[in-house]
Formats: C-alpha cells, structure tokens, sequence
DNA sequence: CGATTTGTTGATCTTACTCAATAATCGTGG
DNA sequence: CCACGATTATTGAGTAAGATCAACAAATCG
C-alpha cells in the first residue's frame, strides 16, 4: 500500500486533507497524524461546537455540513466572521491566548474532526514537514482575513456579494464539488452580517443579479450562469 | 550573566522581543535565535521593504520607525492592510503562498531586522518553545484582523476611529510608551484607507472629538484627554 | 396545518461620500 | 533661513448608497 492511498482514505473519513500534506508524509507519519485525531463529532443544527471564552484545547476539522463562527459584541449583536466547509479548520485564532475568541455554531447537521493542539505541536517538533504545513495553515488564514478586510473597506454591497459567491464557487471547487451550482449553507441575515451590509440589502441584490441573468437563485440553492459576469460585477479578474 | 538580562539586551537592539518568549528560552537558544537575525535595514521614509509578488525569503521585525503594508487593486487603488510599529512583525501573510501579498513601505525613518524563514523553520524544529511561540504569534495576527474585520463590518465612522486610537494606545503602552500622548506615523489619507472612511470624514471626526474634550490633535500629536470617553464613543468596554 | 422564522419588495431617511474651496504643513532650493 | 510650490489637512454644501421601517410572501418546523 503506497503513502498515497493512505491519505486519501483518511481524508475522505476525516476531512483531514487540510491539515496533512499530500504527498510530504511517510506512510508511518500520515499514520502518527492519524492516530491523534478524534474522530465523528456529529453536530446537529444550531448546536454549538465551542463557547467564546472556552479554554483551548483543539483545532477543528469540519468533516462535512459546515460551521460558523461569531462574537457578540457589548450591545449583544452577533457579528459572524467565518464560515467553514468541509476540509477547513477553525479555532486557529485561539492558540494564542489560549481561549476561544469567537463561538462556534453548526448551520447544518455536520460532523467535525477533533485535533488536540497539544498533539500536533509534540508531533510537529518531530515531523519537519507537519510544522511547515501548520505554518502555511495559519498564514493562508491571515491571508484571507486580509482579503476580507479589503473587501469591507471600499467596495460596493454588490462588489462584496459578488466577491463572496465567487470565494465559495472556489472553495467548492477545491472540494471537487460543482462551482457553478451549489446550496448556500448559511441564512441571508449571516451573509448580510458577515459582509456588512443589511439583509434586505443582500436580498435585492440577488434579485437585481438573477435579473441581469448572472445567477439562477432559488432559496438557498444558486447557480452561477455567467462567471464572468459575477467577476465582472465584483471587479475580481477571473481566476483560470 | 543571566538569560533574562542577554534577551532584553538583544532586545533593545534589535525588536526581537516580538519573536522570542521572555524567560522560557536558555541563554543558549537565545543566542542561536540572535544569530540568525540580519540586523539593521535602515529604511528612509517612502522606501520600499518589499514589494506586492516578491519571493518570499524573511519576516521583518519593525526595529524603530513605522512600516504600512497595503495591497492595490485592479483598479489601481492602494488598500492598507496594516500598520507596524516597534517590536511588530510583518510577513506572515506570505507564509503559504511563498510571495508576498502586500507591499511594505516606510512610513518614516526606520529601521527593521530580517528573519530569514528558513532559518525559523530549521531552529523551531529543535527549540520547542520557538515553536509554540510562533503558532502563537500567527494565531495573534488572525486574532487581530478578525478584530479589524468586526469594525469594518459594523461599526460607524467614530466607533471606528475611536477603536483605531485605542488600539494605538495599547500598542505603544505595550512597547512603554506612552498611552495617552503620541504621534500618528500614518497620514491622514491612510487612516481613512485603512478603515474604509473618506479622509474628510476622519478630518471631521477628529474635530469632533477634539470639541467634545476627548481628544487634542495637533496634526499627528495626539493626545488622549479621557480614555473613558473615548471607550464610549467606541462603544468599547475599557480595558484596565 | 397553523405558527414562526426567513426572505423579498417598497418608501423614506441617514450616514458618510464626493466635490470644492481654503488653510496648514512639508520639503526643496536659492 | 526664508520663499515657493506641492502635498496634506480642514471645513462646507450637496448627493448617493445603503440602512431602517413596514408590509407581505415564502419556507420551515413542530
């Protein structure tokens, strides 16, 4: 049995395609990962994965579903700042103080992996080529945050819906799932609150871009006709 | 000599007290962090640290002086993604891709340590607590733009500005400066960038608080008359 | 199947942006 | 060191993008 097919067995069980690295891993490593992982945590809707102020202990994997993540600020609004789908990871922000920053909630029946983080740093110590995935991990999520910050700076209510279909079109499709037809996990007031803008705001501007024939809109299910339009309208360049 | 005293004293020479951990290193470890650090990129104002797509090689670690990054978009516009004062790091966004995603340039005078990557890798392999406290350190600038992301989401013109100043405050508290009185390294224009504001609404705000007692401006002296008030104009609870 | 939550559409209002003019500050060279 | 132009900051007036308020429609759930 060669390395490779290890991983893809254990991916496909545990969404731990993120956190190892194809290819880098000993079959005998891949298998020392493996062993810490908790795995089958099922989430039902609503329910919550940690607490904002919880002590720290573990990253998690989304394994299927999805999760969002949140504050409350001092007047008691939620303020989302994240939605994970399968293969991604949260709780990244809380290594530092060791507390959960933000509460974490499933939208939809989900099922996550558990990986303590005292684990990984003893394994990392050892497995030079864990530690470097586990910095590349935490940079591509300073990456995206700062991507989001752009976003919420300067553009335009449809700059920022446009911008976050496309993010998911590719995230899906990192996923090998369709990026021009997919169910959106989260409710119109979550997309409104995570891109600053009004829910009725969102509402329109689905509307007015199924209008002008960019996207097929039904509920929560969209379809993307016109990827180059999409982009057009969030003045993104087309990925290839 | 005790490892305490040799940190500080690289310390102040070199803002590495950001990178190392205070009394958890040997005096051993310690010197083998200080040797791979290149110490003293002086940097006029308006020079370039690195550039938007460079190979990335090294972390830099603000020595004296301020540094911003920002990005610019397709149509040509700059968008500040940060500011970094003594003591900070700046980089870490470029971990994963292995290319910078923002340009760094010299608000001022400064001067800067490299942190050549690589040599971070090899060294936290051995020092285990180097490695905690670069997960940490990652994780801290995840923390803090998601932080960053909450106020551009939500919050108006004041609320930002006057979390904005707070933020300072407690940067430069940090580095032993002081928290009421200090000097705005970044003009106008890019406070108003960074926080998705027009530059005459910042003008505008700063007057306003001036008026109110909660703040004196003088061009970028700033001084903060009442903490308190400016918590409250924040809608921030006060830190102690 | 009725109740509650979630989403859409319309009318009005507000915050902060844009445009414009002026004032202050900075940087450079005489 | 001062004078000059250039950049940066302030203030005012008008405008627009998106928020809020309100009513209704559709979907979800027990």
């Amino acid at each position: 049995m060669n390395s490779t097919k290890t991983f893809n067995v254990s991916c496909q069980q545990c969404g731990l395609n993120e956190l190892c690295i194809p290819h880098t891993l000993t079959s005998g490593e891949m298998d020392e990962v493996d062993s810490i992982v908790k795995r089958g945590k099922p989430l039902q809707r609503s329910d919550y994965l940690f607490n904002e102020g919880d002590a720290f202990k573990s990253l998690f994997a989304v394994r299927s579903g999805s999760i969002k993540s949140f504050s409350i600020d001092d007047e008691g609004n939620e303020q989302v700042i994240g939605f994970y789908l399968p293969g991604e990871i949260l709780g990244m922000d809380a290594i530092d103080s060791q507390r959960h920053t933000t509460t974490a909630r499933a939208m939809e029946t989900s099922s996550v992996c558990e990986i303590p983080f005292e684990s990984i740093e003893i394994l990392s110590s050892n497995i030079r080529n864990l530690q470097v995935h586990m910095y590349k991990l935490l940079s591509r999520e300073i990456h995206f945050d700062q991507e989001l910050q752009m976003l919420l700076a300067k553009k335009t209510a449809e700059e920022r819906i446009g911008a976050f279909l496309m993010n998911l079109s590719q995230r899906y499709e990192q996923r090998k799932l369709s990026s021009t037809r997919f169910r959106l996990p989260m409710a119109r007031a979550d997309i409104a609150n995570y891109l600053g803008l009004a829910v009725e705001t969102v509402s329109r501007i689905f509307t007015r871009l199924q209008t002008a024939d960019v996207l097929k809109v039904e509920g929560k299910e969209i379809e993307i006709l016109s990827r180059k339009s999409l982009c057009d309208v969030s003045h993104l360049k087309e990925p290839e």
